[in-house]
DNA sequence: TTTTGCTGACTGACCGGTCAGTTAGCCTGT
DNA sequence: ACAGGCTAACTGACCGGTCAGTCAGCAAAA
């Protein structure tokens, strides 16, 4: 791949994170699924990363990366269009196979913010990330006349996000869409046309 | 307490596991934690309930009671009213010390729900509860002309549940309100009264 | 006497983490 | 060219601890 072999090894295990993730929950992740997918031993996993949770937190560090990759305000267009699209790149991120698995598992990992501060530190940076994305293009979208003058753009940007977490533990938990797509846009027209969807 | 000791016995069992789920969380709690609230063994909890997952089952289904108790419709008073005390209960949901502790320990017994069908549908009676309750005040509203008449009270209600829902999220994950109040508020105003908030 | 409710001791499985030892590659002095 | 020394990476076996669930037996009620 890269002539780096160390990046090249911290890729690897990151992968062999992400499918073992995806094939096992977090709840039921052993570092023994880790080092399986990663076709080497336990011991080795631990020679480079000294316990599950350095790992897990590297994880979700890598994912970050990832995520500003694939979430992203397309930069070009109308105001409504590049916050359509980024809402729906924040509801299905782009560029992964095993999608649903990833979200699962990135929702069981959120369970485990209230008692432990570096997890919570690594999630926040996420909705942070999605929240001054929108707020961005919101006061952009302002500015431009696009969207009506009297609206907050950080009130708004905190709506959306909150519709986000929202959605995917609808999605997750009920197992399927059930409106939230519909819902967001309806919320999305309210607010910024004044229309009603 | 009553004449029925069945019941009485039940309800200590369920109250031990409520203050074992506060004081440990989901993802620690042991059966032993329960049997020590409950100041019994752990032989006698599994006397009566075969497993942990069948006792957690029974618990959240006990749950279901004391929420349907909590957060509901309080029938009297605007329609704007109403809404607003029935959303202010479904986010904190009153009558219970201990109130975020049980939120955060309810938040990871969802993530059992992608793996555990018995567990999604206990914890979607929630979801479809709130989302009732609200549709049915919409629609009241709609009909008594406080709200405006041209919003569909079933997509309203999706949205209302889905920012509930990922209030509940943030809430968890963050730490703290994050605005969530402020931001539904200013949803439910956009889209019922046409203002903005 | 039988049933109900319970206890303390126990089992079996699992899992994170450790450790002694092996292998492959690389540098250095001869 | 090559022997010796060193290190990074890795393996397989193992340890300590945890936890759900079991079981034989005891006491009191019915």
């Amino acid at each position: 791949m890269s002539d780096d072999p160390v990046r090249d090894r911290t890729d690897d295990i990151m992968c062999a994170t992400y499918r073992a993730l995806c094939r096992h929950g977090h709840a039921d992740l052993t570092m023994q699924d880790i080092a399986d997918e990663w076709s080497k031993s336990k011991a080795a996993l631990h020679y480079h990363y000294d316990t599950k949770r350095g790992l897990l937190l590297a994880f979700l560090e890598h994912l970050f990366e990832s995520y500003t990759d694939c979430v992203t305000d397309p930069g070009e267009g109308d105001a409504t269009d590049r916050l359509g699209a980024l809402i729906d790149d924040a509801l299905d991120p782009p560029g992964t196979a095993a999608n649903r698995e990833l979200r699962t598992a990135l929702f069981e990992i959120r369970a485990c913010a209230p008692h432990d501060d570096e997890f919570r530190a690594r999630l926040e940076r996420f909705d942070r990330y999605l929240h001054d994305e929108i707020e961005r293009i919101v006061t952009e979208g302002v500015e431009a006349g696009v969207f009506r003058s009297d609206v907050d753009p950080e009130t708004t940007a905190t709506l959306l996000v909150t519709l986000v977490d929202g959605g995917h533990s609808r999605r997750i938990v009920l197992g399927d869409d059930g409106g939230v797509h519909t819902a967001i846009r309806a919320a999305i027209g309210d607010r910024l046309a004044g229309g009603i969807g």
